[in-house]
RNA sequence: GCGGGAGUAGCUCAAUGGUAGAGCGUCAGCCUUCCAAGCUGAAUGUUGCGAGUUCGAGUCUCGUCUCCCGCUCCA
C-alpha cells in the first residue's frame, strides 16, 4: 500500500464513529453527562481506564523504572531518572515565579464589528507619510516622527510588523480597507532602538506614492483610547476592545472559610514545577547525580478558551513529565537524545508509520522559557481531527535553566548544584568541583492525549467481519488481554475454560482484565472482543476434552491455531512481550 | 468569546402540530460444536433543560446547556 493510500484510509476514519464506539463499549463518557455534560471534562469508562493505566505503567516502566528501557546516554551510561509525586496545590509565589499568573496567557481584542479576534501584542501601528527625499535614505526618522502621533492611521494584524505589513499589502480586502493600491518596492524589515521591530516599504495609494512604516502601538493606547484606534480589518474606529486577558490559571480557595481575596491558589497548570521546585529535596536527599531526570505523572488544569476535539483539548488532562537535569555544555545532546528516544517509544506502542512525526519548532514559535536557539520539538500525531494537519503528544524542550534560576530568585533559595566530578583537578588528583545551575531537558507527554491517539490508531474499520470494526491495540495496551470461551455452554465444557479463566486472571490480572464468557454465540462472543480490543481469545471446544487443546483466536487476523491448554499461560506471557 | 449546525432508547435513526416507534445492541430462557445464526420474552425515553404560543408541542417561538464545524486561542 502507497503511502498516500495510508493517508486516505486513515483521514477517513471518522471522529464520530470513534467517539460512539468509545461511548458504547465504555472507553470515554462524557463527564457528569446525566446532569448535561460540562463542557471540557470527560470521564473514563471502564476499559479507558484500563488502557489509561496500561499507558502510564508503561511510560511509567520504560522511563522511571528502566531508564530510557536500557538506553544508554549520550555520555554512555545508564539514564537515571527518579519519581515524584506533587501536590496540585503549590504555594501560589510557584506560579508567579514560573511566569504562569502573569504571562500565561495573551490579553486578546476584539474586533465587534468583524468579530475577529486577535492577541493585542499582535496590533501594529502603520503610517502612510508624505515622500520626501531624505526619508528614504533614513529610516529611522520616519518612524521616529511617525509614533508622535498615538493614534495610527491604520492598524495590521500580524505576528511580527513585517507580517503585518505584507498582509495589508497583499491581502486585496485589507489593500482596499486601507486606500492602498499597490505595493511597489520590496518590504524592510528592521530594529530600532525607540519602536523595537519595525517594517517600511513604498506603496502607491489614490494619493500617490506614499511612504509606508508598520511599528509597535504605543505603549497603553489600547488600554486607555481602543475606541480611536481603527480596526485592522475595515479601517474603521470604535469597533475595538480594549486588550482582555483570559485567565487560564484555575483559581481556588485554601480554607474552609477563606475568601478568594486572601486565600487565592491555583490548581496546577502544569506537573513540571512541583519537580523544579523539589530539585534541592531529591538532591539533598536521594543518591542522584547531574546529570538525572526526575519524572512526575499527574493531572494538571487549565481554563482553555475552547476545549474542542474530543479529549484532545481538556481543562483537566494528565501529564507525563521529565525534567531531565544536565550541566550546560551536555543539554543540546541531551536534548537530541530525549527527543530521538521518546518518538521512538512512541513508535513501539503502534504508533508507527506516516501518522506520528517528530517537528521541530520554528524559532518564532519558542515558548518564553526556551532559550533562542535552543531546541523545541514536538511529537505529533495525525488525528482524524486534525487531519492532513497534526496535533501534539508530547513536546520535548530544553527549558534552560529558567525554571531553577526564577525559583532561586522568587524564593530566594540557592539552587545551585555542586558538581564533584568537574573543574580543575586539585593537587591530590580529585576534581575541585563546579557549582552551576542545571539545564533541563523537558519531555512532557499527555497521557490523554496519547490514549486518544492510541483509540483512533487502533480503530480499524473492517467491513468484512461482523463488528464492522476492530480495535488494534497493541497487546501490551489492550485493556482486555485475553479471553477465555466455552465453544457451547455443555458437555463439560464451561468447567474446562473456567479453571482456565482463573489461572490467566492469577497471573495477567494486574496487567488487564481476563473475560470469560459463555453466554451466546461464538461469533458473538468474537465480535464484542474485536470492538473491545482484545488480542486473543482462548476457546474450548469438544476436542479440548479429548486431545486438551484449545484454539487461539487473533484478533487482527482472524486466524486461529491450536495449542496445548498447559501452555496457554505461557503463550500469552509470550505474546503480551513478558 | 463570535458565527453556523445539531440534540428523540446504550447505538443508528423514524414520527403532517394529534396515542413516541424501528433496527441493532443489552439482559433472561431455549437452542447452538468456531465468527453478531435461530426461537421466545424483557428492560430501556419527563423527546438535553426551562419557559412561551396552542384545545393539543418531539415538531412552532424564546432562553439556556451540551456537542459538532469554522474563526479565535493553545507552555
Amino acid at each position: 500500500m502507497s503511502a498516500n493510500a495510508e493517508q486516505t484510509e486513515s483521514s477517513v476514519k471518522s471522529m464520530d464513529d470513534i467517539m460512539s464506539l468509545c461511548k458504547r463499549r465504555g472507553f470515554i463518557y462524557p463527564a457528569s453527562e446525566i446532569y448535561g455534560g460540562v463542557n471540557g471534562f470527560w470521564d473514563y469508562g471502564p476499559l479507558g481506564a484500563q488502557l489509561k493505566k496500561n499507558l502510564r505503567d508503561a511510560w511509567w516502566t520504560d522511563v522511571v523504572m528502566k531508564g530510557c528501557d536500557g538506553k544508554l546516554g549520550p555520555n554512555g551510561k545508564p539514564v537515571e531518572i527518579v519519581p515524584v509525586d506533587t501536590s496540585i496545590i503549590q504555594n501560589p509565589k510557584v506560579w508567579e515565579a514560573s511566569g504562569h499568573v502573569g504571562g500565561f496567557n495573551d490579553p486578546m481584542v476584539d474586533d465587534k464589528e468583524t468579530k475577529q479576534r486577535f492577541r493585542a501584542d499582535h496590533l501594529f501601528a502603520v503610517y502612510l507619510l508624505e515622500p520626501v527625499n531624505e526619508m528614504k535614505t533614513d529610516e529611522h526618522y520616519f518612524i521616529g516622527g511617525a509614533i508622535e502621533r498615538a493614534i495610527p492611521d491604520r492598524t495590521a494584524v500580524g505576528n511580527t510588523p513585517t507580517e503585518a505589513l505584507k498582509a495589508i499589502c497583499n491581502e486585496s480586502t485589507l489593500r482596499k480597507a486601507n486606500g492602498i493600491k499597490k505595493l511597489i518596492s520590496g518590504i524592510f524589515s528592521g530594529q530600532d532602538h525607540r519602536v523595537g521591530s519595525f517594517a517600511t516599504a513604498w506603496v502607491s495609494t489614490s494619493n500617490g506614492e506614499r511612504y509606508i512604516a508598520c511599528v509597535p502601538l504605543s505603549d497603553g493606547i489600547l488600554e486607555r483610547r481602543a475606541n480611536e484606534v481603527p480596526s485592522p480589518f475595515t479601517g474603521k474606529a470604535g469597533h475595538l476592545t480594549p486588550p482582555r486577558a483570559f485567565n487560564l490559571m484555575f483559581k481556588t480557595v485554601l480554607g474552609a472559610t477563606g475568601n478568594m481575596e486572601d486565600n487565592a491558589a491555583y490548581l496546577r497548570p502544569e506537573t513540571a514545577q512541583g519537580i523544579f521546585i523539589n530539585f534541592k529535596n531529591v538532591v539533598d536527599t536521594t543518591r542522584v547525580a547531574v546529570p538525572f531526570g526526575i519524572a512526575q505523572t499527574g493531572k494538571a488544569f487549565r481554563n482553555e478558551v475552547t476545549p474542542r476535539n474530543f479529549t484532545f483539548r481538556s481543562r483537566e488532562f494528565e501529564q507525563m513529565e521529565i525534567e531531565f537535569f544536565c550541566h550546560p555544555d551536555e543539554a543540546a545532546g541531551w536534548y537530541a537524545f530525549w527527543r530521538d528516544w521518546r518518538m521512538e517509544w512512541w513508535q513501539s506502542l503502534g504508533l508507527e508509520g506516516d501518522n506520528l512525526i517528530l517537528r521541530e519548532h520554528d524559532s518564532d514559535e519558542l515558548a518564553h522559557y526556551a532559550k533562542e536557539g535552543a531546541g523545541t520539538s514536538d511529537i505529533e500525531y495525525r488525528f482524524p481531527f486534525t487531519a492532513p494537519g497534526f496535533g501534539e503528544l508530547e513536546g520535548i524542550a530544553d527549558r534552560t535553566n529558567f525554571d531553577l534560576k526564577q525559583h532561586a530568585e522568587h524564593a530566594g533559595a540557592k539552587l545551585e548544584y555542586f558538581d564533584n566530578t568537574r573543574g580543575e583537578l586539585a593537587k591530590n588528583g580529585q576534581p575541585k568541583g563546579e557549582r552551576y545551575l542545571p539545564h533541563v531537558i523537558e519531555p512532557s507527554a499527555g497521557l490523554d492525549r496519547g490514549v486518544l491517539a492510541l483509540l483512533c490508531e487502533a480503530y480499524t474499520p473492517d467491513p468484512e467481519r461482523a463488528s464492522g470494526v476492530y480495535m488494534k491495540f497493541h497487546p501490551r495496551l489492550a485493556p482486555i488481554k485475553a479471553a477465555v470461551f466455552p465453544l457451547v455452554k455443555k458437555d463439560g465444557m464451561p468447567e474446562v475454560a473456567a479453571p482456565l479463566a482463573a489461572a490467566l486472571r492469577k497471573r495477567f490480572g494486574h496487567l488487564g482484565t481476563i473475560e470469560y464468557d459463555e453466554k451466546q454465540s461464538i461469533g458473538k462472543r468474537y465480535a464484542r472482543m474485536d470492538e473491545a480490543g482484545c488480542p486473543f481469545c482462548f476457546t474450548i471446544d469438544g476436542d479440548t476434552l479429548t486431545d486438551n487443546t484449545v484454539t487461539v483466536r487473533h484478533r487482527d487476523t482472524l486466524d486461529q491455531e491450536r495449542i496445548a491448554i498447559d501452555s496457554v499461560p505461557d503463550y500469552l506471557a509470550e505474546k503480551l512481550g513478558l
